[in-house]
DNA sequence: CAAAGAATAT
DNA sequence: AATATTCTTT
């Protein structure tokens, strides 16, 4: 590669060529990607997929690395030990993620990383990225051990028996395989084992017995807790998975609600009308419990309106009105065997799903949602739509660009994650995935493509190469989210299908966003950036400076001491070849600070 | 005692 | 934060 961009190259100070970085990601495409993007500022990359390998390359120090840079997403370990071990060996880590999570960023950075970045990553966010090897090591905030903790970072994937011990070295298991609790039950990879991580910074598989379920109260020590929990007839094989409320779930759920109306909607009634196997009487309750809960920190404590909504879609199903009369533009329609939204064949295009399955959004910020994320250093706003793994559809991703968006079509699948990841983010970004109810998420390095056009926009539904462009938030926010199960239409045909196993086909029709959002507003391609920033207002904030109206400020105030640093490398490199990175340092210490300001801000 | 509701554990 | 489990009330 030495004959490519030597401009690139004297784009950098004369100590920063040639800086040795391993580059760590699963995700092939991207791993190359950047790092043939870093080998185009003449650094020296080296790469691999496995953080387990990149530890043992760096234990047996063939090279000298100076700077690590990494997806956070580590399938074969736990990026947090990952972290931990350089952090020991002062090796500066920069982790990535394509799931822009604040949690994660924060947490990470909280942990010694020392920087965070979105994917994609451009070419200009790599190019300040050596300016980090020359900076002091932090020493992590805090270090909270939890245990049942470590794998928090990861996004929902866990350990898989890798082991490091205190130099650091990687030990994997004798075969490499999962390990199994004593009684010879496997650990399913989604839920039943947990990782630890002790002072001695070993990571160490362990398996519950009880399977990941197994949660309970101090007992007062009466009977020995016999062992309840050993199923019934006898193996312990039996993985107990926690489920998941996906969006077809909770349609179920909704649906039954609205059938049974608030008075009979009682657990075992609901469970009986949702008809769904492997769900029990208490997870419904439980969920219910939840779903009553955030019913009322939306409405406030006024139950009226819940209360005449149940009853209004009550009299309509006496009535054999279906669907009862439209209030809104938006519609689409949900097809219960994909379990995706969309007209028929053009399938996740809204991203309603996932606010179904979002956590409780502040009443400030409706629009917060987890599929739009915003790029940290560029200002992308970034939306994702999921799509049921059974389906072959991929995840699609828009591109927002100076108010327009941008439709990526160079997808590329990645892995799966359980609910809480990413979409949590992906929601967002929690354990325990579950294999029947993990989604995909896809990913793109490619920034280019069509843009979209606001006639597309205004079509009421959205096909498969548009995108809504409302005045409003095309996702269903969390007051819409509960409210439209209330009172959305809800054809009287279907009620039997809750009983139904069988084959459904497209005939339910979802009421996405409420009256207030008129037509002729949602139209208005010009309006509709304002929730689009607010959604991501969390990321805005902690990306510019508070006063700045323009977003792009990190970007430029980074370049700006990149620049500061060039003009005069004699000088920045006072001592030695070392420069001084004070001004970075700074920026840095800023971006974690706010970071970590806005983990304490209740919102 | 069963079912639902609330509280709490993880 | 989401779900499972346990405690409390109906």
């Amino acid at each position: 590669m030495e004959h490519m961009s030597r401009t690139e190259t004297n784009g950098l100070p004369s100590f920063a060529h040639d800086l040795q970085i391993l580059l760590v990601d699963h995700d092939t495409l991207s791993l190359m990607c950047i790092a043939s993007m870093l080998e185009q500022y003449s650094f020296k990359v080296t790469t691999t997929e496995m953080a387990s390998v990149a530890l043992s390359m760096i234990t047996e120090q063939k090279d000298d690395y100076k700077l690590v840079m990494a997806n956070i997403n580590m399938p074969d370990m736990d990026s947090l030990s990952f972290l931990r071990v350089l952090h020991k060996k002062e090796i500066p880590v920069i982790f990535m993620s394509s799931e822009m999570n604040v949690y994660v960023a924060k947490k990470a950075l909280a942990e010694g990383a020392c920087f965070f970045l979105e994917k994609p990553i451009s070419l200009e966010d790599l190019k300040s990225m050596w300016q980090h090897v020359y900076r002091k090591i932090r020493t992590p905030r805090k270090y909270k051990h939890k245990p049942n903790c470590g794998t928090k970072m990861n996004s929902g994937k866990d350990c898989q028996g890798i082991k490091i011990n205190e130099a650091g070295d990687v030990l994997r298991p004798p075969l490499g395989g999962v390990k199994r609790n004593e009684a010879g039950g496997e650990c399913s990879l989604a839920t039943g084992h947990a990782l630890d991580i002790d002072k001695q910074n070993t990571c160490t598989l362990t398996c519950k017995a009880q399977g990941a379920s197994g949660i309970k109260r101090p007992t007062d020590d009466k009977e020995e807790q016999e062992q309840v929990n050993r199923d019934s007839n006898g193996t312990t094989g039996d993985k107990k998975h926690r489920t998941v409320w996906t969006p077809e779930l909770h349609l179920k759920f909704t649906a039954a609600l609205s059938a049974l109306g608030d008075l009979k909607s009682r657990p075992k009634a609901i469970l009986k009308m949702m008809n769904v196997p492997n769900i029990t009487v208490r997870q419904v309750a439980s969920h219910l419990q939840k779903y009553k809960n955030q019913v009322q920190r939306i409405r406030g404590t006024d139950t009226t309106s819940l209360r005449s909504s149940l009853s209004r879609l009550s009299n309509c199903i006496n009535r054999n009105e279906f669907p009862p009369a439209k209030q809104s533009s938006l519609v689409c329609q949900y097809d219960q065997r994909t379990s995706s939204f969309g007209v028929q064949g053009n399938t996740a295009q809204l991203d309603a799903p996932n606010s179904l399955i979002t956590s409780p959004i502040p009443v400030a910020g409706f629009n917060n949602h987890d599929y739009r994320r915003q790029n940290l250093y560029s200002g992308h706003t970034i939306l994702s739509h999921y799509t049921n793994h059974h389906t072959n559809n991929p995840s699609e991703f828009y591109l927002r660009t100076q108010g327009q968006f941008q439709n990526l079509n160079q997808i590329r699948e990645t892995s799966s994650f359980g609910y809480g990841a990413g979409m949590n983010e992906i929601m967002n970004q929690q354990p325990l995935g579950i294999e029947e109810n993990s989604f995909r998420t896809s990913e793109s390095h490619f920034p280019s493509m069509n843009y979209i056009t606001p006639e597309a926009a205004a079509s009421p539904y959205i096909s498969g190469n548009t995108f809504q462009v409302p005045n409003e938030p095309s996702v269903m926010n969390q007051e819409q989210y509960y409210t439209s199960s209330l009172t959305g239409p809800f054809d009287s045909q279907n009620q039997n299908q809750f009983s139904t196993e069988g084959a459904r086909l497209t005939t339910e029709v979802l009421e996405l966003v409420p009256e207030q959002i008129a037509s002729g507003n949602a139209t208005n391609p010009n309006k509709f950036p304002a929730d689009f920033n607010d959604g991501s207002q969390k990321l805005d904030t902690t990306a510019g400076e508070a006063s700045s109206p323009n977003e792009n400020q990190p970007l430029s105030e980074y370049d700006e001491l990149l620049k500061l640093l060039e003009e005069d490398p004699q000088e920045a490199s006072c001592v030695g070849s070392v420069p001084n990175a004070g001004d970075a340092d700074r920026y840095c210490e800023w971006l974690r600070e706010t970071l970590l300001e806005n983990s304490t801000d209740p919102l």
